[in-house]
DNA sequence: GTCTATACTGAGATAGAC
DNA sequence: GTCTATCTCAGTATAGAC
Protein backbone atom coordinates (compact mmCIF):
# COMPACT_ATOMS: atom_id res chain seq x y z
CA UNK A 1 0.00 0.00 0.00
CA UNK A 2 1.32 3.77 -0.57
CA UNK A 3 -0.01 5.13 2.68
CA UNK A 4 2.93 2.48 4.51
CA UNK A 5 4.76 5.34 3.83
CA UNK A 6 2.84 8.28 5.27
CA UNK A 7 2.30 5.78 8.07
CA UNK A 8 5.71 5.59 8.62
CA UNK A 9 6.48 9.63 8.03
CA UNK A 10 3.45 10.77 10.54
CA UNK A 11 4.96 8.41 13.19
CA UNK A 12 8.63 9.08 12.58
CA UNK A 13 8.00 12.76 12.86
CA UNK A 14 5.79 12.23 16.30
CA UNK A 15 8.49 10.37 17.86
CA UNK A 16 11.85 11.88 16.48
CA UNK A 17 10.23 14.98 17.22
CA UNK A 18 9.52 13.95 21.23
CA UNK A 19 12.34 11.48 21.75
CA UNK A 20 14.83 12.92 19.50
CA UNK A 21 16.53 11.31 16.85
CA UNK A 22 19.69 9.12 18.33
CA UNK A 23 16.47 8.41 20.82
CA UNK A 24 14.31 6.75 18.54
CA UNK A 25 15.24 3.52 16.81
CA UNK A 26 13.43 2.64 13.70
CA UNK A 27 11.73 -0.39 15.36
CA UNK A 28 10.08 1.40 17.78
CA UNK A 29 8.57 3.72 14.64
CA UNK A 30 7.77 0.53 12.85
CA UNK A 31 6.16 -0.79 15.19
CA UNK A 32 3.73 2.37 15.81
CA UNK A 33 3.13 2.52 12.50
CA UNK A 34 2.32 -1.25 11.98
CA UNK A 35 4.54 -2.16 9.03
CA UNK A 36 7.40 -4.48 8.64
CA UNK A 37 11.10 -3.27 9.86
CA UNK A 38 12.25 -3.66 6.20
CA UNK A 39 9.47 -1.12 4.55
CA UNK A 40 11.51 1.93 6.11
CA UNK A 41 14.59 0.76 4.20
CA UNK A 42 12.48 -0.18 0.95
CA UNK A 43 10.87 2.97 1.12
CA UNK A 44 13.68 5.64 2.31
CA UNK A 45 16.88 3.74 2.36
CA UNK A 46 18.15 4.38 5.42
CA UNK A 47 17.16 6.25 8.73
CA UNK A 48 18.36 9.09 7.85
CA UNK A 49 17.08 9.42 4.78
CA UNK A 50 13.44 8.74 6.31
CA UNK A 51 14.66 11.92 8.45
CA UNK A 52 15.14 13.73 4.99
CA UNK A 53 11.90 12.71 3.80
CA UNK A 54 9.97 14.40 6.63
CA UNK A 55 11.65 17.18 6.56
CA UNK A 56 11.29 17.64 2.69
CA UNK A 57 7.39 17.34 2.83
CA UNK A 58 7.42 20.43 4.60
CA UNK A 59 10.30 22.62 4.05
CA UNK A 60 9.95 23.34 0.67
CA UNK A 61 6.41 24.78 1.32
CA UNK A 62 8.05 27.28 4.05
CA UNK A 63 10.83 27.96 1.98
CA UNK A 64 8.63 29.05 -0.64
CA UNK A 65 6.51 31.31 1.32
CA UNK A 66 9.70 32.80 2.57
CA UNK A 67 11.18 33.67 -0.34
CA UNK A 68 8.28 34.94 -1.53
CA UNK A 69 7.95 37.39 1.26
CA UNK A 70 11.15 38.14 0.66
CA UNK A 71 10.79 39.40 -3.37
CA UNK A 72 7.98 41.07 -2.37
CA UNK A 73 9.82 43.04 0.20
CA UNK A 74 12.94 43.76 -1.64
CA UNK A 75 10.99 45.09 -5.05
CA UNK A 76 8.47 47.17 -2.58
CA UNK A 77 11.82 48.64 -1.34
CA UNK A 78 13.29 49.26 -4.53
CA UNK A 79 16.81 50.86 -3.76
CA UNK A 80 16.08 51.85 -0.41
CA UNK A 81 17.04 50.45 3.05
CA UNK A 82 15.46 46.94 4.27
CA UNK A 83 13.59 47.19 7.72
CA UNK A 84 15.25 44.64 9.72
CA UNK A 85 11.81 44.04 11.22
CA UNK A 86 10.43 42.88 7.92
CA UNK A 87 13.17 40.58 7.17
CA UNK A 88 12.79 38.58 10.48
CA UNK A 89 9.20 38.49 9.64
CA UNK A 90 9.57 37.05 6.39
CA UNK A 91 11.97 34.81 7.89
CA UNK A 92 10.02 33.42 11.07
CA UNK A 93 6.39 33.94 9.92
CA UNK A 94 6.22 30.90 7.95
CA UNK A 95 7.32 28.44 9.88
CA UNK A 96 4.91 29.83 12.44
CA UNK A 97 2.44 28.77 10.13
CA UNK A 98 3.63 25.81 9.47
CA UNK A 99 3.53 25.12 13.21
CA UNK A 100 -0.29 26.30 13.14
CA UNK A 101 -1.28 22.56 11.20
CA UNK A 102 1.53 20.76 12.09
CA UNK A 103 3.05 21.31 15.62
CA UNK A 104 4.96 18.11 15.19
CA UNK A 105 6.80 19.56 12.76
CA UNK A 106 8.20 22.42 14.32
CA UNK A 107 9.37 20.28 17.29
CA UNK A 108 11.16 18.37 14.87
CA UNK A 109 13.27 21.16 13.29
CA UNK A 110 14.03 22.63 15.88
CA UNK A 111 15.53 19.07 17.67
CA UNK A 112 17.58 18.81 13.96
CA UNK A 113 18.94 22.45 13.99
CA UNK A 114 19.72 21.85 17.56
CA UNK A 115 21.58 17.75 17.87
CA UNK A 116 23.38 19.22 14.46
CA UNK A 117 24.41 15.93 13.46
CA UNK A 118 22.38 15.71 9.94
CA UNK A 119 24.23 18.93 8.39
CA UNK A 120 23.35 17.51 5.08
CA UNK A 121 20.13 17.51 5.58
CA UNK A 122 19.54 21.02 7.04
CA UNK A 123 22.15 22.21 4.53
CA UNK A 124 20.00 20.69 1.34
CA UNK A 125 17.09 22.14 2.14
CA UNK A 126 18.00 25.23 4.16
CA UNK A 127 21.21 26.64 2.36
CA UNK A 128 19.57 28.84 -0.09
CA UNK A 129 16.78 30.51 1.76
CA UNK A 130 19.55 31.20 4.31
CA UNK A 131 21.64 32.55 2.21
CA UNK A 132 18.85 34.54 1.03
CA UNK A 133 17.73 36.08 4.20
CA UNK A 134 21.60 36.74 5.66
CA UNK A 135 21.98 38.66 2.79
CA UNK A 136 18.56 40.57 3.00
CA UNK A 137 19.48 41.58 7.18
CA UNK A 138 23.37 42.45 5.68
CA UNK A 139 22.02 44.62 3.41
CA UNK A 140 19.69 46.14 6.11
CA UNK A 141 22.54 46.30 7.84
CA UNK A 142 25.38 47.97 5.92
CA UNK A 143 27.37 49.55 8.82
CA UNK A 144 28.16 46.15 11.00
CA UNK A 145 31.48 44.93 10.24
CA UNK A 146 31.37 41.61 8.62
CA UNK A 147 32.22 39.79 11.24
CA UNK A 148 29.90 40.90 14.16
CA UNK A 149 27.02 40.79 11.75
CA UNK A 150 28.00 36.79 10.43
CA UNK A 151 28.11 36.43 14.88
CA UNK A 152 24.76 38.24 15.26
CA UNK A 153 23.21 36.21 12.50
CA UNK A 154 24.93 32.89 14.18
CA UNK A 155 23.32 33.76 17.25
CA UNK A 156 20.00 34.25 15.79
CA UNK A 157 20.14 31.10 14.60
CA UNK A 158 20.60 29.38 17.94
CA UNK A 159 18.12 31.24 19.60
CA UNK A 160 15.58 29.93 16.56
CA UNK A 161 16.36 26.13 17.20
CA UNK A 162 15.86 26.59 20.90
CA UNK A 163 12.95 28.66 20.45
CA UNK A 164 11.97 25.69 17.97
CA UNK A 165 12.09 22.89 20.17
CA UNK A 166 12.16 24.01 23.82
CA UNK A 167 14.48 23.17 26.13
CA UNK A 168 13.55 22.99 29.80
CA UNK A 169 17.69 22.52 31.35
CA UNK A 170 17.73 25.82 32.26
CA UNK A 171 14.39 28.17 32.02
CA UNK A 172 11.43 25.51 32.40
CA UNK A 173 10.31 26.02 28.69
CA UNK A 174 9.54 22.51 27.32
CA UNK A 175 8.48 21.32 23.73
CA UNK A 176 4.93 22.60 24.13
CA UNK A 177 4.55 24.03 20.53
CA UNK A 178 1.09 25.45 21.10
CA UNK A 179 1.21 29.53 20.56
CA UNK A 180 4.22 29.27 18.32
CA UNK A 181 2.83 32.33 17.10
CA UNK A 182 3.71 34.48 20.23
CA UNK A 183 7.09 32.83 21.18
CA UNK A 184 7.85 34.17 17.21
CA UNK A 185 6.61 37.24 18.31
CA UNK A 186 9.17 37.53 21.47
CA UNK A 187 11.89 36.33 19.60
CA UNK A 188 11.57 39.23 16.99
CA UNK A 189 11.66 41.78 19.34
CA UNK A 190 14.71 40.39 21.05
CA UNK A 191 16.87 40.10 17.63
CA UNK A 192 15.49 43.38 16.21
CA UNK A 193 17.70 44.89 19.72
CA UNK A 194 20.47 42.51 19.28
CA UNK A 195 21.15 43.20 15.50
CA UNK A 196 20.54 47.10 16.21
CA UNK A 197 22.89 46.93 19.19
CA UNK A 198 26.16 49.18 18.74
CA UNK A 199 29.07 47.69 17.93
CA UNK A 200 31.10 45.67 20.16
CA UNK A 201 34.50 45.94 21.13
CA UNK A 202 35.88 42.93 19.17
CA UNK A 203 33.98 44.36 15.95
CA UNK A 204 35.61 47.43 16.50
CA UNK A 205 38.88 45.95 16.38
CA UNK A 206 38.28 44.22 13.46
CA UNK A 207 36.75 47.50 11.66
CA UNK A 208 40.69 48.56 12.13
CA UNK A 209 42.33 45.51 10.69
CA UNK B 1 47.72 2.67 35.64
CA UNK B 2 46.07 5.93 37.54
CA UNK B 3 46.25 7.94 34.11
CA UNK B 4 44.18 5.47 32.07
CA UNK B 5 41.68 7.22 33.49
CA UNK B 6 43.11 10.72 32.16
CA UNK B 7 43.91 8.94 28.98
CA UNK B 8 40.32 8.10 28.53
CA UNK B 9 39.18 11.66 29.54
CA UNK B 10 41.35 13.27 27.30
CA UNK B 11 40.64 11.08 24.00
CA UNK B 12 36.74 11.32 24.89
CA UNK B 13 37.10 15.32 25.34
CA UNK B 14 38.44 15.73 22.42
CA UNK B 15 36.98 13.16 19.91
CA UNK B 16 33.11 14.14 21.17
CA UNK B 17 34.17 17.45 21.12
CA UNK B 18 34.68 17.37 17.75
CA UNK B 19 32.31 14.85 15.98
CA UNK B 20 29.59 14.92 18.80
CA UNK B 21 28.67 12.40 21.52
CA UNK B 22 26.18 10.04 19.72
CA UNK B 23 29.17 9.60 16.50
CA UNK B 24 31.67 9.32 19.20
CA UNK B 25 32.01 5.26 19.90
CA UNK B 26 33.48 4.02 22.78
CA UNK B 27 35.49 1.69 20.69
CA UNK B 28 37.08 4.54 19.32
CA UNK B 29 37.98 6.79 22.31
CA UNK B 30 39.81 3.42 23.61
CA UNK B 31 41.74 2.91 20.80
CA UNK B 32 42.43 6.69 20.56
CA UNK B 33 43.90 6.53 24.40
CA UNK B 34 45.17 3.12 24.04
CA UNK B 35 43.57 1.01 26.31
CA UNK B 36 40.83 -1.69 26.64
CA UNK B 37 37.88 -1.47 26.09
CA UNK B 38 36.40 -2.42 29.37
CA UNK B 39 38.34 0.39 31.16
CA UNK B 40 36.34 2.86 30.43
CA UNK B 41 33.35 0.42 31.81
CA UNK B 42 35.61 0.07 34.97
CA UNK B 43 36.79 3.60 35.73
CA UNK B 44 33.34 5.37 34.76
CA UNK B 45 30.58 2.77 34.59
CA UNK B 46 29.26 3.73 30.71
CA UNK B 47 29.49 6.02 28.54
CA UNK B 48 27.23 8.52 29.73
CA UNK B 49 29.18 8.37 32.96
CA UNK B 50 32.45 9.04 31.33
CA UNK B 51 30.81 12.08 29.81
CA UNK B 52 29.81 13.18 33.45
CA UNK B 53 33.39 12.86 34.93
CA UNK B 54 34.63 14.73 31.85
CA UNK B 55 32.41 17.81 32.41
CA UNK B 56 32.45 17.57 36.50
CA UNK B 57 36.65 17.90 36.18
CA UNK B 58 36.08 21.19 34.72
CA UNK B 59 32.71 22.69 35.00
CA UNK B 60 32.68 23.03 39.27
CA UNK B 61 35.84 25.29 38.34
CA UNK B 62 33.93 27.71 36.74
CA UNK B 63 31.34 27.35 38.50
CA UNK B 64 32.69 28.48 41.15
CA UNK B 65 34.01 31.17 39.72
CA UNK B 66 31.02 32.70 38.31
CA UNK B 67 29.40 32.31 42.12
CA UNK B 68 32.05 34.48 43.28
CA UNK B 69 31.76 37.13 40.26
CA UNK B 70 27.83 36.98 41.56
CA UNK B 71 28.33 37.58 45.05
CA UNK B 72 30.63 40.40 44.90
CA UNK B 73 28.29 42.16 42.14
CA UNK B 74 25.52 41.25 44.52
CA UNK B 75 27.38 42.93 47.75
CA UNK B 76 28.64 45.88 45.80
CA UNK B 77 25.18 46.75 44.53
CA UNK B 78 23.41 46.64 48.00
CA UNK B 79 19.81 47.51 47.25
CA UNK B 80 20.63 48.93 44.31
CA UNK B 81 19.97 48.08 40.74
CA UNK B 82 21.94 45.20 38.93
CA UNK B 83 23.95 46.05 35.63
CA UNK B 84 22.43 43.50 33.28
CA UNK B 85 26.17 43.63 31.59
CA UNK B 86 27.62 43.10 34.80
CA UNK B 87 25.52 39.53 35.48
CA UNK B 88 26.51 39.07 31.86
CA UNK B 89 30.33 39.19 32.50
CA UNK B 90 29.84 36.97 35.89
CA UNK B 91 28.36 34.08 33.48
CA UNK B 92 30.33 34.07 30.58
CA UNK B 93 33.59 35.57 31.43
CA UNK B 94 34.68 32.30 33.76
CA UNK B 95 34.08 30.21 30.70
CA UNK B 96 36.04 32.13 28.23
CA UNK B 97 39.01 31.83 30.93
CA UNK B 98 38.16 28.19 31.06
CA UNK B 99 38.60 27.93 27.10
CA UNK B 100 41.96 29.50 26.97
CA UNK B 101 43.50 26.85 29.03
CA UNK B 102 41.61 24.00 27.38
CA UNK B 103 39.33 24.92 24.08
CA UNK B 104 37.88 21.18 23.84
CA UNK B 105 36.52 21.50 26.77
CA UNK B 106 34.29 24.70 25.82
CA UNK B 107 33.46 23.19 21.97
CA UNK B 108 32.31 19.69 24.03
CA UNK B 109 30.00 21.82 26.70
CA UNK B 110 28.50 23.60 23.51
CA UNK B 111 27.50 20.55 21.90
CA UNK B 112 26.03 19.18 24.75
CA UNK B 113 23.96 22.19 25.10
CA UNK B 114 22.88 21.86 21.65
CA UNK B 115 22.45 17.96 21.45
CA UNK B 116 20.26 17.77 24.60
CA UNK B 117 20.38 14.75 25.12
CA UNK B 118 22.28 14.82 28.58
CA UNK B 119 19.65 16.59 30.08
CA UNK B 120 20.57 14.52 33.95
CA UNK B 121 23.86 15.77 33.59
CA UNK B 122 24.06 19.36 32.41
CA UNK B 123 20.93 19.61 35.43
CA UNK B 124 23.52 18.29 38.37
CA UNK B 125 26.25 20.67 37.19
CA UNK B 126 24.71 23.78 35.93
CA UNK B 127 21.20 24.09 37.61
CA UNK B 128 22.40 25.98 40.93
CA UNK B 129 24.75 28.51 38.90
CA UNK B 130 22.02 28.95 36.37
CA UNK B 131 19.56 30.14 38.75
CA UNK B 132 21.64 32.26 40.26
CA UNK B 133 22.04 34.26 37.13
CA UNK B 134 18.45 33.71 36.39
CA UNK B 135 17.91 35.66 39.84
CA UNK B 136 20.40 38.02 39.45
CA UNK B 137 19.05 39.42 35.61
CA UNK B 138 15.85 39.11 36.79
CA UNK B 139 16.57 41.91 39.72
CA UNK B 140 18.41 43.76 36.45
CA UNK B 141 15.49 43.65 34.92
CA UNK B 142 12.34 44.21 37.08
CA UNK B 143 9.90 45.86 34.14
CA UNK B 144 10.30 43.04 32.18
CA UNK B 145 6.82 40.30 32.51
CA UNK B 146 7.74 36.96 33.74
CA UNK B 147 7.02 35.21 30.74
CA UNK B 148 8.64 37.72 28.52
CA UNK B 149 11.65 37.37 30.45
CA UNK B 150 11.88 33.82 30.71
CA UNK B 151 11.87 33.22 26.97
CA UNK B 152 14.69 36.05 26.55
CA UNK B 153 16.74 33.54 29.18
CA UNK B 154 15.49 30.71 26.53
CA UNK B 155 17.19 32.92 23.65
CA UNK B 156 20.70 33.27 25.92
CA UNK B 157 21.14 29.91 26.24
CA UNK B 158 20.64 29.35 22.33
CA UNK B 159 22.94 32.20 21.23
CA UNK B 160 25.20 30.24 24.20
CA UNK B 161 25.22 26.92 22.75
CA UNK B 162 25.95 27.67 19.21
CA UNK B 163 28.82 30.46 20.63
CA UNK B 164 30.14 28.01 22.13
CA UNK B 165 30.28 25.06 19.65
CA UNK B 166 30.28 26.79 16.16
CA UNK B 167 27.56 25.26 13.66
CA UNK B 168 28.58 25.83 10.33
CA UNK B 169 25.47 24.76 8.23
CA UNK B 170 24.32 28.02 8.11
CA UNK B 171 27.61 31.08 9.15
CA UNK B 172 30.12 29.10 7.90
CA UNK B 173 31.08 29.63 11.82
CA UNK B 174 32.88 26.33 12.47
CA UNK B 175 34.35 24.48 15.45
CA UNK B 176 37.73 26.51 15.79
CA UNK B 177 37.41 28.02 19.34
CA UNK B 178 40.45 29.87 19.14
CA UNK B 179 39.76 33.85 20.49
CA UNK B 180 36.88 32.68 22.16
CA UNK B 181 37.03 35.78 24.53
CA UNK B 182 36.06 37.83 21.40
CA UNK B 183 33.25 35.33 20.32
CA UNK B 184 31.74 36.51 23.96
CA UNK B 185 32.20 39.76 23.88
CA UNK B 186 29.95 39.90 21.09
CA UNK B 187 27.76 38.22 22.37
CA UNK B 188 27.56 39.75 25.18
CA UNK B 189 26.83 42.85 23.01
CA UNK B 190 24.23 41.25 21.63
CA UNK B 191 22.83 39.81 24.34
CA UNK B 192 22.42 42.99 26.75
CA UNK B 193 20.65 44.74 23.72
CA UNK B 194 18.16 42.30 22.81
CA UNK B 195 16.93 41.86 26.77
CA UNK B 196 17.27 45.61 26.94
CA UNK B 197 14.41 45.41 24.12
CA UNK B 198 10.89 46.76 24.55
CA UNK B 199 8.28 44.41 25.89
CA UNK B 200 7.04 42.26 22.73
CA UNK B 201 3.13 42.43 21.89
CA UNK B 202 2.80 39.04 23.22
CA UNK B 203 4.41 39.74 26.34
CA UNK B 204 1.91 43.18 26.59
CA UNK B 205 -1.04 40.65 26.22
CA UNK B 206 0.32 38.60 29.05
CA UNK B 207 0.84 41.68 31.06
CA UNK B 208 -2.90 42.58 30.86
CA UNK B 209 -3.80 39.11 32.00
C1' DG C 1 42.96 -2.80 42.52
C1' DT C 2 43.75 -2.90 37.41
C1' DC C 3 43.45 -4.68 33.18
C1' DT C 4 42.23 -8.28 29.37
C1' DA C 5 39.42 -11.31 26.66
C1' DT C 6 35.19 -12.43 25.37
C1' DA C 7 30.23 -12.85 25.40
C1' DC C 8 25.56 -10.60 25.41
C1' DT C 9 21.86 -7.51 23.72
C1' DG C 10 19.89 -4.31 20.70
C1' DA C 11 20.70 -1.10 16.94
C1' DG C 12 20.61 -0.14 11.63
C1' DA C 13 21.20 -2.34 7.33
C1' DT C 14 20.72 -5.98 3.61
C1' DA C 15 19.74 -10.20 0.65
C1' DG C 16 16.61 -13.05 -1.09
C1' DA C 17 12.08 -15.71 -0.89
C1' DC C 18 7.38 -14.84 -1.92
C1' DG D 1 5.94 -4.40 -2.38
C1' DT D 2 6.44 -7.04 1.62
C1' DC D 3 8.43 -10.24 4.89
C1' DT D 4 12.04 -13.27 7.17
C1' DA D 5 16.53 -14.18 8.31
C1' DT D 6 20.86 -12.54 8.91
C1' DC D 7 24.97 -9.34 9.12
C1' DT D 8 27.75 -5.87 11.39
C1' DC D 9 28.68 -2.80 14.87
C1' DA D 10 27.29 -0.30 18.85
C1' DG D 11 27.20 -0.16 24.27
C1' DT D 12 27.41 -3.14 28.10
C1' DA D 13 28.58 -6.95 31.44
C1' DT D 14 31.45 -10.34 33.50
C1' DA D 15 34.99 -13.88 34.48
C1' DG D 16 39.35 -14.23 35.44
C1' DA D 17 44.57 -12.98 34.77
C1' DC D 18 48.03 -10.16 36.87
Amino acid sequence: MIDTKKKILDSAQRLIGSQGYAATSVRHIISEAGVNLAAIHYHFGSKEDLLAAIIARKADLVNKERMTLLDRLESEAGAGPLSVKKVLEAWFLPMAEAADGDPGFVLLMGRLMSEGMLQTIVEKHFREPAERITGALRRSLPELPDEEFRWRMHFMFGAMAFTMCGRSEFTGIGGDTRDFGGRIDRLITFLIAGFHAPVSSAGRKEGKR
